[in-house]
RNA sequence: GGUCCAUUCGUCUAUCGGUUAGGACGCCAGAUUUUCAUUCUGGAAAGAGGGGUUCGAUUCCCCUAUGGACUACCA
Protein backbone atom coordinates (compact mmCIF):
# COMPACT_ATOMS: atom_id res chain seq x y z
CA UNK A 1 0.00 0.00 0.00
CA UNK A 2 1.33 3.69 -0.75
CA UNK A 3 1.69 5.83 1.88
CA UNK A 4 -0.08 9.00 1.73
CA UNK A 5 2.65 11.48 0.88
CA UNK A 6 2.96 14.28 3.44
CA UNK A 7 6.25 16.22 2.99
CA UNK A 8 7.65 19.61 5.32
CA UNK A 9 9.25 22.48 5.26
CA UNK A 10 11.02 23.24 8.56
CA UNK A 11 12.78 26.43 9.06
CA UNK A 12 14.67 27.56 11.82
CA UNK A 13 12.54 31.65 12.74
CA UNK A 14 16.68 33.13 12.80
CA UNK A 15 16.40 35.58 10.42
CA UNK A 16 14.84 35.69 6.59
CA UNK A 17 14.63 32.96 4.57
CA UNK A 18 17.75 32.18 2.39
CA UNK A 19 17.28 31.53 -1.07
CA UNK A 20 18.30 28.48 -1.29
CA UNK A 21 15.79 27.32 1.44
CA UNK A 22 12.93 28.95 -0.61
CA UNK A 23 14.35 26.16 -3.36
CA UNK A 24 14.16 23.29 -0.85
CA UNK A 25 10.51 24.59 0.15
CA UNK A 26 9.94 24.61 -3.81
CA UNK A 27 10.62 21.15 -4.31
CA UNK A 28 8.92 19.68 -1.19
CA UNK A 29 6.03 21.25 -2.70
CA UNK A 30 6.30 19.90 -6.32
CA UNK A 31 6.68 17.19 -4.94
CA UNK A 32 4.00 17.30 -2.44
CA UNK A 33 1.28 18.45 -5.43
CA UNK A 34 2.47 15.53 -8.00
CA UNK A 35 1.31 12.90 -5.46
CA UNK A 36 -2.00 14.70 -4.22
CA UNK A 37 -0.16 15.08 -0.85
CA UNK A 38 0.78 17.27 1.97
CA UNK A 39 2.77 20.07 2.32
CA UNK A 40 3.50 20.99 6.35
CA UNK A 41 5.11 24.03 7.39
CA UNK A 42 6.63 23.44 10.99
CA UNK A 43 8.57 26.63 12.88
CA UNK A 44 12.01 24.47 14.38
CA UNK A 45 12.78 27.04 16.80
CA UNK A 46 13.78 24.92 19.60
CA UNK A 47 17.14 26.79 19.74
CA UNK A 48 15.51 29.95 22.02
CA UNK A 49 18.87 31.71 21.62
CA UNK A 50 18.28 32.33 18.02
CA UNK A 51 15.04 33.02 17.83
CA UNK A 52 14.46 36.38 16.09
CA UNK A 53 10.79 38.35 16.29
CA UNK A 54 9.16 38.42 12.62
CA UNK A 55 11.16 35.79 11.24
CA UNK A 56 8.26 33.49 10.83
CA UNK A 57 5.82 36.34 9.42
CA UNK A 58 8.91 36.95 6.85
CA UNK A 59 8.83 33.48 5.96
CA UNK A 60 5.11 33.32 5.71
CA UNK A 61 4.82 36.42 3.70
CA UNK A 62 7.70 34.97 1.38
CA UNK A 63 5.83 31.85 0.02
CA UNK A 64 2.85 34.07 -0.02
CA UNK A 65 4.44 35.81 -2.56
CA UNK A 66 6.13 33.27 -4.28
CA UNK A 67 2.78 31.58 -4.89
CA UNK A 68 3.37 28.27 -2.40
CA UNK A 69 0.82 27.11 -0.30
CA UNK A 70 1.09 25.13 2.66
CA UNK A 71 -1.96 22.64 3.52
CA UNK A 72 -0.77 22.43 7.05
CA UNK A 73 1.07 24.14 9.85
CA UNK A 74 1.83 27.16 11.82
CA UNK A 75 -0.78 29.65 10.46
CA UNK A 76 -2.92 26.89 8.72
CA UNK A 77 -4.02 24.93 10.89
CA UNK A 78 -3.97 21.08 10.73
CA UNK A 79 -4.56 17.61 12.83
CA UNK A 80 -1.34 17.38 14.18
CA UNK A 81 -0.53 20.41 15.77
CA UNK A 82 0.98 22.23 17.26
CA UNK A 83 3.53 22.78 15.13
CA UNK A 84 5.97 25.11 16.53
CA UNK A 85 8.09 22.98 18.14
CA UNK A 86 8.50 25.57 21.50
CA UNK A 87 5.14 24.41 21.67
CA UNK A 88 5.58 20.76 21.92
CA UNK A 89 7.98 20.80 24.68
CA UNK A 90 5.70 17.73 26.74
CA UNK A 91 5.53 15.77 23.92
CA UNK A 92 9.93 15.60 23.67
CA UNK A 93 10.48 15.17 27.23
CA UNK A 94 8.03 11.88 27.19
CA UNK A 95 10.17 10.56 24.25
CA UNK A 96 13.33 11.19 25.67
CA UNK A 97 12.14 9.29 28.88
CA UNK A 98 11.49 6.49 26.74
CA UNK A 99 14.69 6.43 25.19
CA UNK A 100 16.10 6.90 29.06
CA UNK A 101 14.35 4.24 29.86
CA UNK A 102 15.06 1.52 27.35
CA UNK A 103 19.01 2.61 27.23
CA UNK A 104 19.29 4.14 23.73
CA UNK A 105 19.82 7.45 25.91
CA UNK A 106 21.67 8.43 29.19
CA UNK A 107 22.14 11.40 31.29
CA UNK A 108 25.01 13.26 31.06
CA UNK A 109 26.54 16.20 33.58
CA UNK A 110 29.47 17.67 31.94
CA UNK A 111 29.18 21.07 31.54
CA UNK A 112 29.72 22.91 28.37
CA UNK A 113 32.88 24.41 30.18
CA UNK A 114 34.23 21.24 31.05
CA UNK A 115 33.09 20.18 27.19
CA UNK A 116 35.19 23.13 25.95
CA UNK A 117 38.46 21.87 28.70
CA UNK A 118 38.45 18.12 27.69
CA UNK A 119 38.48 19.74 23.45
CA UNK A 120 41.34 21.47 24.55
CA UNK A 121 43.30 19.17 26.52
CA UNK A 122 42.14 16.16 24.16
CA UNK A 123 42.61 17.00 20.30
CA UNK A 124 39.43 15.37 18.21
CA UNK A 125 37.40 14.65 21.21
CA UNK A 126 34.39 12.76 20.61
CA UNK A 127 32.02 12.63 23.08
CA UNK A 128 31.41 8.36 22.62
CA UNK A 129 31.72 4.87 23.24
CA UNK A 130 35.21 5.38 23.43
CA UNK A 131 35.49 8.27 25.76
CA UNK A 132 31.60 8.79 27.84
CA UNK A 133 33.13 5.94 30.29
CA UNK A 134 35.51 8.67 31.56
CA UNK A 135 32.66 11.44 31.66
CA UNK A 136 30.35 12.47 34.47
CA UNK A 137 27.34 10.79 33.60
CA UNK A 138 24.79 8.00 34.45
CA UNK A 139 26.74 5.53 33.35
CA UNK A 140 30.00 6.52 35.22
CA UNK A 141 27.85 7.23 38.43
CA UNK A 142 25.65 5.27 40.92
CA UNK A 143 21.94 5.45 40.85
CA UNK A 144 22.00 7.31 43.83
CA UNK A 145 24.59 10.05 43.02
CA UNK A 146 22.53 10.57 39.59
CA UNK A 147 19.60 10.86 41.96
CA UNK A 148 20.73 13.13 43.99
CA UNK A 149 22.64 15.60 42.08
CA UNK A 150 19.00 15.57 39.96
CA UNK A 151 17.43 16.00 43.37
CA UNK A 152 19.97 19.35 44.30
CA UNK A 153 18.91 20.66 40.70
CA UNK A 154 21.99 19.99 38.89
CA UNK A 155 21.95 21.04 34.72
CA UNK A 156 22.12 17.43 32.73
CA UNK A 157 21.92 16.59 28.91
CA UNK A 158 20.23 13.80 28.19
CA UNK A 159 22.64 11.89 24.95
CA UNK A 160 22.30 9.12 22.57
CA UNK A 161 24.13 6.14 23.31
CA UNK A 162 25.47 4.73 20.10
CA UNK A 163 26.60 1.40 19.59
CA UNK A 164 30.30 1.53 18.10
CA UNK A 165 31.10 -0.55 15.03
CA UNK A 166 27.80 -1.09 13.48
CA UNK A 167 26.89 -0.50 9.62
CA UNK A 168 24.38 2.51 9.31
CA UNK A 169 22.73 2.83 6.10
CA UNK A 170 20.86 5.30 4.38
CA UNK A 171 18.38 5.00 1.96
CA UNK A 172 18.80 8.49 -0.15
CA UNK A 173 16.56 8.91 -3.30
CA UNK A 174 18.98 11.36 -4.73
CA UNK A 175 22.26 9.58 -3.82
CA UNK A 176 21.67 6.02 -3.12
CA UNK A 177 22.17 4.20 -0.60
CA UNK A 178 24.84 6.04 1.94
CA UNK A 179 27.12 3.38 4.16
CA UNK A 180 28.33 5.05 7.31
CA UNK A 181 30.33 2.92 10.71
CA UNK A 182 28.38 3.78 13.97
CA UNK A 183 31.84 4.97 15.07
CA UNK A 184 32.66 7.75 13.56
CA UNK A 185 29.17 9.16 14.87
CA UNK A 186 29.00 11.11 18.37
CA UNK A 187 26.38 10.79 21.68
CA UNK A 188 24.71 13.31 20.54
CA UNK A 189 22.47 15.82 22.79
CA UNK A 190 19.37 15.06 22.43
CA UNK A 191 17.95 17.60 25.27
CA UNK A 192 19.83 20.29 25.82
CA UNK A 193 19.66 21.29 29.85
CA UNK A 194 20.29 24.98 28.69
CA UNK A 195 16.43 25.66 27.42
CA UNK A 196 15.09 22.23 28.60
CA UNK A 197 13.85 21.97 25.00
CA UNK A 198 15.09 18.99 22.56
CA UNK A 199 18.02 19.17 20.22
CA UNK A 200 17.14 19.33 16.41
CA UNK A 201 17.71 15.80 16.05
CA UNK A 202 15.57 14.44 18.77
CA UNK A 203 12.39 17.22 18.08
CA UNK A 204 12.99 16.16 14.06
CA UNK A 205 12.51 12.99 14.69
CA UNK A 206 9.58 12.93 16.85
CA UNK A 207 8.05 15.53 14.80
CA UNK A 208 8.25 13.44 11.30
CA UNK A 209 7.23 10.72 13.07
CA UNK A 210 4.24 12.28 14.49
CA UNK A 211 3.28 14.14 11.68
CA UNK A 212 3.17 11.34 9.81
CA UNK A 213 6.06 12.86 7.04
CA UNK A 214 6.51 10.29 4.66
CA UNK A 215 9.64 11.96 2.44
CA UNK A 216 12.30 14.16 4.17
CA UNK A 217 13.49 16.33 1.06
CA UNK A 218 16.49 18.37 2.80
CA UNK A 219 19.45 20.26 2.34
CA UNK A 220 22.77 18.48 1.45
CA UNK A 221 23.96 19.92 5.39
CA UNK A 222 21.91 17.02 6.99
CA UNK A 223 23.41 13.97 5.13
CA UNK A 224 26.09 13.63 7.74
CA UNK A 225 23.43 13.73 10.50
CA UNK A 226 21.30 11.46 8.82
CA UNK A 227 22.61 7.98 10.34
CA UNK A 228 21.99 9.26 13.46
CA UNK A 229 18.54 9.94 12.16
CA UNK A 230 17.93 6.40 11.21
CA UNK A 231 19.38 5.25 14.70
CA UNK A 232 16.85 7.25 16.77
CA UNK A 233 14.22 5.92 13.95
CA UNK A 234 15.21 2.30 15.40
CA UNK A 235 15.38 3.33 19.04
CA UNK A 236 11.84 4.39 19.03
CA UNK A 237 11.06 1.02 16.91
CA UNK A 238 9.85 3.49 14.02
CA UNK A 239 11.99 2.11 11.51
CA UNK A 240 8.63 0.43 9.38
CA UNK A 241 7.04 4.09 8.64
CA UNK A 242 10.77 6.11 8.99
CA UNK A 243 10.27 8.69 5.82
CA UNK A 244 12.23 8.19 2.88
CA UNK A 245 15.26 10.81 2.48
CA UNK A 246 16.51 12.85 -0.04
CA UNK A 247 19.16 15.24 0.21
CA UNK A 248 19.42 18.01 -1.56
CA UNK A 249 22.81 19.37 -3.53
CA UNK A 250 23.86 23.19 -2.08
CA UNK A 251 23.36 26.49 -3.39
CA UNK A 252 27.06 27.77 -3.74
CA UNK A 253 28.74 30.90 -4.56
CA UNK A 254 28.57 32.37 -8.16
CA UNK A 255 32.39 33.24 -7.78
CA UNK A 256 34.89 31.31 -6.09
CA UNK A 257 33.94 28.71 -3.48
CA UNK A 258 31.61 27.48 -0.63
CA UNK A 259 28.06 27.77 -0.56
CA UNK A 260 26.02 30.95 -1.40
CA UNK A 261 25.70 33.42 1.57
CA UNK A 262 24.19 36.89 2.50
CA UNK A 263 27.40 38.24 1.84
CA UNK A 264 27.55 37.22 -1.43
CA UNK A 265 24.56 38.85 -2.51
CA UNK A 266 25.87 42.17 -0.57
CA UNK A 267 29.10 41.90 -2.64
CA UNK A 268 27.96 40.59 -5.78
CA UNK A 269 25.02 42.64 -5.62
CA UNK A 270 22.21 40.20 -6.10
CA UNK A 271 19.47 39.61 -3.46
CA UNK A 272 19.70 36.55 -1.49
CA UNK A 273 16.32 36.89 -0.25
CA UNK A 274 13.17 36.89 -1.70
CA UNK A 275 11.85 39.88 0.11
CA UNK A 276 13.21 42.35 1.86
CA UNK A 277 14.82 42.05 4.87
CA UNK A 278 15.29 44.33 8.33
CA UNK A 279 17.85 42.98 10.55
CA UNK A 280 15.64 43.95 14.11
CA UNK A 281 18.84 43.87 15.97
CA UNK A 282 21.16 45.86 13.80
CA UNK A 283 18.70 47.39 11.57
CA UNK A 284 20.45 46.31 8.58
CA UNK A 285 18.46 46.02 5.10
CA UNK A 286 19.20 43.35 2.74
CA UNK A 287 17.37 43.72 -0.41
CA UNK A 288 14.85 41.02 -1.71
CA UNK A 289 13.66 39.10 -5.26
CA UNK A 290 10.55 41.31 -4.58
CA UNK A 291 11.88 44.96 -4.50
CA UNK A 292 14.23 44.36 -6.86
CA UNK A 293 11.52 44.26 -9.70
CA UNK A 294 11.86 40.16 -10.20
CA UNK A 295 8.29 38.13 -10.70
CA UNK A 296 7.60 35.18 -8.18
CA UNK A 297 7.45 33.28 -11.30
CA UNK A 298 10.55 34.20 -12.73
CA UNK A 299 12.07 33.46 -9.22
CA UNK A 300 10.46 29.93 -8.92
CA UNK A 301 11.19 28.91 -12.37
CA UNK A 302 14.98 30.11 -11.92
CA UNK A 303 14.99 28.41 -9.01
CA UNK A 304 13.29 25.03 -9.70
CA UNK A 305 16.04 24.64 -12.76
CA UNK A 306 19.03 24.95 -10.38
CA UNK A 307 19.40 21.18 -9.47
CA UNK A 308 17.12 20.18 -11.37
CA UNK A 309 15.93 19.78 -14.90
CA UNK A 310 12.82 17.51 -16.42
CA UNK A 311 15.18 16.06 -18.75
CA UNK A 312 14.75 17.55 -21.92
CA UNK A 313 15.30 20.99 -23.25
CA UNK A 314 12.43 22.84 -21.75
CA UNK A 315 13.65 25.58 -19.49
CA UNK A 316 10.38 28.13 -19.05
CA UNK A 317 7.77 26.35 -17.24
CA UNK A 318 4.75 27.33 -15.16
CA UNK A 319 4.13 25.56 -11.70
CA UNK A 320 1.65 23.39 -13.06
CA UNK A 321 4.00 22.16 -15.97
CA UNK A 322 6.65 21.59 -12.63
CA UNK A 323 4.71 19.52 -10.77
CA UNK A 324 3.63 17.32 -13.15
CA UNK A 325 7.40 16.98 -14.32
CA UNK A 326 9.53 17.18 -11.39
CA UNK A 327 11.06 13.99 -9.82
CA UNK A 328 13.33 14.06 -6.81
CA UNK A 329 15.62 11.02 -9.13
CA UNK A 330 16.67 14.19 -11.10
CA UNK A 331 18.01 15.94 -8.68
CA UNK A 332 21.77 16.46 -9.40
CA UNK A 333 24.00 15.50 -6.82
CA UNK A 334 26.70 18.19 -7.28
CA UNK A 335 25.93 21.56 -5.90
CA UNK A 336 24.94 24.83 -8.48
CA UNK A 337 27.00 27.83 -8.65
CA UNK A 338 24.23 30.21 -8.43
CA UNK A 339 24.10 32.41 -11.81
CA UNK A 340 22.02 35.47 -11.42
CA UNK A 341 22.46 36.19 -14.80
CA UNK A 342 20.45 33.87 -15.72
CA UNK A 343 17.94 35.12 -13.00
CA UNK A 344 18.05 38.20 -14.72
CA UNK A 345 16.45 36.15 -18.01
CA UNK A 346 14.07 34.40 -17.01
CA UNK A 347 12.76 37.85 -15.49
CA UNK A 348 13.00 39.08 -18.75
CA UNK A 349 10.95 36.17 -20.21
CA UNK A 350 8.59 36.27 -17.83
CA UNK A 351 8.03 40.14 -17.91
CA UNK A 352 7.05 39.42 -22.07
CA UNK A 353 4.43 36.92 -20.85
CA UNK A 354 3.16 39.99 -18.22
CA UNK A 355 -0.09 41.57 -19.52
CA UNK A 356 0.79 44.98 -20.06
CA UNK A 357 -1.81 46.49 -18.18
CA UNK A 358 -1.09 44.15 -15.36
CA UNK A 359 2.45 46.29 -16.49
CA UNK A 360 1.15 49.45 -16.63
CA UNK A 361 -0.16 49.26 -12.64
CA UNK A 362 2.98 48.25 -11.60
CA UNK A 363 5.05 50.94 -13.62
CA UNK A 364 2.75 53.80 -12.47
CA UNK A 365 4.14 55.18 -9.14
CA UNK A 366 7.03 55.47 -11.33
CA UNK A 367 4.99 57.74 -13.49
CA UNK A 368 3.84 59.54 -10.52
CA UNK A 369 7.42 60.17 -9.58
CA UNK A 370 8.72 61.74 -11.99
CA UNK A 371 4.90 64.27 -12.43
CA UNK A 372 3.94 62.55 -15.56
CA UNK A 373 -0.05 62.03 -16.04
CA UNK A 374 -0.33 59.38 -17.88
CA UNK A 375 -4.03 57.53 -18.69
CA UNK A 376 -3.37 53.51 -18.25
CA UNK A 377 -4.84 52.72 -21.68
CA UNK A 378 -2.20 54.80 -23.59
CA UNK A 379 0.70 53.54 -21.17
CA UNK A 380 -0.52 49.89 -21.94
CA UNK A 381 0.19 50.17 -25.31
CA UNK A 382 3.74 52.33 -24.28
CA UNK A 383 4.56 49.56 -22.80
CA UNK A 384 3.53 47.12 -25.65
CA UNK A 385 6.46 48.70 -27.61
CA UNK A 386 9.10 48.76 -25.53
CA UNK A 387 8.92 45.96 -23.09
CA UNK A 388 10.53 43.45 -25.34
CA UNK A 389 14.05 45.56 -24.75
CA UNK A 390 13.72 45.03 -20.81
CA UNK A 391 13.96 42.51 -18.40
CA UNK A 392 12.59 44.77 -15.33
CA UNK A 393 9.82 47.14 -14.95
CA UNK A 394 12.71 49.41 -13.66
CA UNK A 395 13.75 49.93 -17.03
CA UNK A 396 10.89 51.14 -18.44
CA UNK A 397 11.33 54.80 -17.46
CA UNK A 398 14.64 55.00 -19.41
CA UNK A 399 13.03 53.13 -22.66
CA UNK A 400 10.36 55.25 -22.83
CA UNK A 401 10.70 58.69 -21.32
CA UNK A 402 10.19 60.28 -24.52
CA UNK A 403 6.73 59.33 -25.01
CA UNK A 404 5.95 61.92 -22.12
CA UNK A 405 8.81 64.51 -21.79
CA UNK A 406 10.66 66.74 -24.45
CA UNK A 407 14.41 66.12 -24.94
CA UNK A 408 16.43 68.49 -22.81
CA UNK A 409 19.76 68.03 -24.32
CA UNK A 410 21.02 65.78 -27.30
CA UNK A 411 23.00 63.14 -27.23
CA UNK A 412 26.49 64.21 -27.85
CA UNK A 413 28.27 61.56 -30.41
CA UNK A 414 25.04 61.62 -32.10
CA UNK A 415 24.68 64.85 -33.39
CA UNK A 416 28.37 64.70 -34.36
CA UNK A 417 27.72 61.39 -36.05
CA UNK A 418 23.80 62.52 -37.69
CA UNK A 419 23.90 66.41 -37.90
CA UNK A 420 25.11 67.04 -40.97
CA UNK A 421 25.42 70.73 -43.06
CA UNK A 422 22.58 70.02 -44.88
CA UNK A 423 20.24 68.46 -41.84
CA UNK A 424 18.39 71.67 -41.13
CA UNK A 425 17.62 72.04 -44.93
CA UNK A 426 16.08 68.25 -44.36
CA UNK A 427 14.47 68.81 -41.21
CA UNK A 428 12.95 72.40 -42.35
CA UNK A 429 11.68 70.08 -45.39
CA UNK A 430 10.35 67.29 -43.30
CA UNK A 431 8.44 70.08 -40.56
CA UNK A 432 6.88 71.81 -43.73
CA UNK A 433 5.88 68.63 -45.35
CA UNK A 434 4.03 66.98 -42.22
CA UNK A 435 2.34 69.91 -41.40
CA UNK A 436 0.54 69.49 -44.48
CA UNK A 437 -0.80 65.66 -42.98
CA UNK A 438 -4.20 65.79 -41.40
CA UNK A 439 -3.86 64.63 -37.64
CA UNK A 440 -5.59 61.16 -38.91
CA UNK A 441 -2.88 60.85 -41.36
CA UNK A 442 -0.26 61.37 -38.69
CA UNK A 443 -1.46 59.81 -35.90
CA UNK A 444 -1.86 56.37 -37.64
CA UNK A 445 1.59 54.88 -37.33
CA UNK A 446 0.99 52.88 -40.40
CA UNK A 447 0.11 56.02 -42.92
CA UNK A 448 2.36 58.51 -41.63
CA UNK A 449 4.87 56.24 -41.81
CA UNK A 450 4.24 55.31 -45.36
CA UNK A 451 3.61 58.86 -46.36
CA UNK A 452 6.89 60.36 -45.02
CA UNK A 453 8.89 57.74 -46.64
CA UNK A 454 7.56 57.87 -49.88
CA UNK A 455 7.71 61.62 -49.60
CA UNK A 456 11.12 61.42 -48.46
CA UNK A 457 11.93 59.29 -52.13
CA UNK A 458 10.18 61.84 -54.22
CA UNK A 459 12.13 64.58 -53.06
CA UNK A 460 15.59 62.06 -53.88
CA UNK A 461 16.32 62.15 -49.95
CA UNK A 462 18.35 59.68 -48.04
CA UNK A 463 16.30 57.99 -45.47
CA UNK A 464 18.84 58.25 -43.15
CA UNK A 465 19.90 61.64 -43.25
CA UNK A 466 16.46 62.27 -42.67
CA UNK A 467 15.31 60.10 -40.32
CA UNK A 468 18.46 59.74 -38.09
CA UNK A 469 18.07 63.62 -37.18
CA UNK A 470 14.64 63.62 -36.84
CA UNK A 471 14.64 60.80 -33.96
CA UNK A 472 17.84 62.68 -32.74
CA UNK A 473 15.43 65.62 -32.51
CA UNK A 474 12.39 63.77 -31.50
CA UNK A 475 13.94 61.37 -28.83
CA UNK A 476 17.42 63.03 -28.17
CA UNK A 477 19.21 60.51 -28.72
CA UNK A 478 19.57 57.26 -31.32
CA UNK A 479 17.69 54.94 -29.51
CA UNK A 480 13.85 53.80 -28.93
CA UNK A 481 11.40 52.32 -30.76
CA UNK A 482 9.86 52.94 -34.83
CA UNK A 483 10.07 56.19 -35.02
CA UNK A 484 6.38 56.52 -36.24
CA UNK A 485 5.46 54.41 -33.36
CA UNK A 486 7.19 57.48 -31.40
CA UNK A 487 5.63 60.23 -33.08
CA UNK A 488 2.10 58.52 -33.67
CA UNK A 489 1.53 58.93 -29.99
CA UNK A 490 2.96 61.98 -29.45
CA UNK A 491 0.39 63.79 -32.23
CA UNK A 492 1.67 66.22 -34.76
CA UNK A 493 1.83 68.85 -32.17
CA UNK A 494 4.30 67.87 -30.11
CA UNK A 495 6.28 66.16 -33.06
CA UNK A 496 6.78 69.63 -34.54
CA UNK A 497 7.63 71.31 -31.70
CA UNK A 498 9.87 69.13 -30.83
CA UNK A 499 12.38 69.45 -34.17
CA UNK A 500 11.99 73.14 -33.96
CA UNK A 501 13.54 73.24 -30.55
CA UNK A 502 16.31 70.92 -32.18
CA UNK A 503 16.55 73.14 -34.88
CA UNK A 504 17.28 75.77 -32.76
CA UNK A 505 19.25 74.52 -29.97
CA UNK A 506 21.62 72.52 -32.37
CA UNK A 507 22.00 74.33 -35.25
C1' G B 1 42.66 16.17 11.18
C1' G B 2 38.29 12.71 10.62
C1' U B 3 33.63 11.23 8.10
C1' C B 4 30.44 11.67 4.14
C1' C B 5 29.03 13.75 -0.65
C1' A B 6 30.44 15.36 -5.30
C1' U B 7 33.43 16.25 -10.31
C1' U B 8 30.59 17.15 -18.69
C1' C B 9 31.61 24.08 -22.24
C1' G B 10 32.91 30.30 -17.90
C1' U B 11 27.75 28.99 -15.54
C1' C B 12 23.07 25.67 -15.20
C1' U B 13 22.73 21.08 -17.41
C1' A B 14 21.30 16.54 -21.30
C1' U B 15 23.53 11.76 -22.15
C1' C B 16 20.69 5.86 -18.37
C1' G B 17 28.47 1.52 -22.82
C1' G B 18 28.64 2.84 -29.28
C1' U B 19 26.41 10.51 -30.26
C1' U B 20 29.85 15.04 -35.24
C1' A B 21 28.94 14.94 -26.65
C1' G B 22 22.88 18.23 -27.22
C1' G B 23 20.29 22.66 -25.06
C1' A B 24 20.12 27.28 -22.18
C1' C B 25 22.52 31.81 -19.93
C1' G B 26 26.65 34.76 -20.93
C1' C B 27 30.26 35.97 -24.85
C1' C B 28 31.64 36.86 -30.20
C1' A B 29 30.11 37.40 -35.44
C1' G B 30 26.54 38.03 -39.29
C1' A B 31 21.48 39.17 -40.95
C1' U B 32 17.17 42.27 -40.25
C1' U B 33 16.20 47.61 -38.67
C1' U B 34 15.99 54.97 -40.54
C1' U B 35 18.50 54.46 -34.43
C1' C B 36 19.24 51.59 -30.02
C1' A B 37 17.33 47.31 -28.61
C1' U B 38 14.41 43.03 -29.75
C1' U B 39 14.40 39.00 -33.09
C1' C B 40 16.79 35.45 -36.36
C1' U B 41 21.16 32.73 -38.03
C1' G B 42 25.99 31.20 -37.05
C1' G B 43 30.51 30.64 -33.91
C1' A B 44 34.06 29.79 -29.96
C1' A B 45 33.56 26.80 -25.60
C1' A B 46 33.40 20.63 -21.81
C1' G B 47 33.86 14.78 -20.07
C1' A B 48 39.89 16.67 -13.59
C1' G B 49 44.23 13.02 -13.94
C1' G B 50 45.78 7.90 -13.81
C1' G B 51 44.67 2.89 -13.80
C1' G B 52 41.37 -1.09 -14.73
C1' U B 53 36.54 -3.92 -16.76
C1' U B 54 34.93 -4.18 -21.97
C1' C B 55 35.21 -5.30 -28.89
C1' G B 56 34.16 -0.23 -27.20
C1' A B 57 33.98 4.08 -22.02
C1' U B 58 31.75 10.77 -20.35
C1' U B 59 28.78 6.59 -18.78
C1' C B 60 30.80 0.79 -14.54
C1' C B 61 35.02 -0.12 -10.65
C1' C B 62 39.60 1.56 -8.05
C1' C B 63 43.30 5.26 -6.89
C1' U B 64 44.84 10.32 -6.97
C1' A B 65 43.60 15.37 -7.31
C1' U B 66 40.17 19.13 -6.56
C1' G B 67 35.69 21.14 -4.49
C1' G B 68 31.84 20.97 -0.88
C1' A B 69 29.18 19.69 3.60
C1' C B 70 29.51 18.04 8.48
C1' U B 71 32.46 17.48 12.80
C1' A B 72 28.10 22.55 19.22
C1' C B 73 23.72 21.79 25.11
C1' C B 74 22.71 25.73 16.18
C1' A B 75 19.46 24.31 13.00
Amino acid sequence: MERKVRVRFAPSPTGALHIGGVRTALYNYLFAKQHNGEFIFRIEDTDSNRFVPGAEEYILESFKWLGIPFDEGVSFGGNYGPYRQSERKEIYRKYVDQLLENGHAYIAFDTPEQLDAKRQEVANFQYDASTRNSMTNSLTLSKEEVENRIANGEKYVVRAMITPNQEIVVHDIIRGDVHVNSSILDDKVLYKSADNLPTYHLANIVDDHLMEISHVIRGEEWLPSAPLHVLLYRFFGWEDTMPQFAHLSLLLKPDGNGKLSKRDGDRLGFPVFPLQWTDPKTGEISSGYRESGYFPEAVINFLALLGWNPGNDQEIMSMEEMIQLFRLEKCSRSGAKFDYEKGKWFNHIYLQKRDNHNLATRFMPTLKEKGVECDAEKLATIIGLIKSRCSFVSEFWDQCYFYFLAPESYDEKAVQKRWKEDTPNLLNALVNYIETLSDEEFNSIEVSEKMVISWCESQGYNLGAVMNPFRLSVVGALKGPHMFEITALLGKEETLRRVRKALETIA
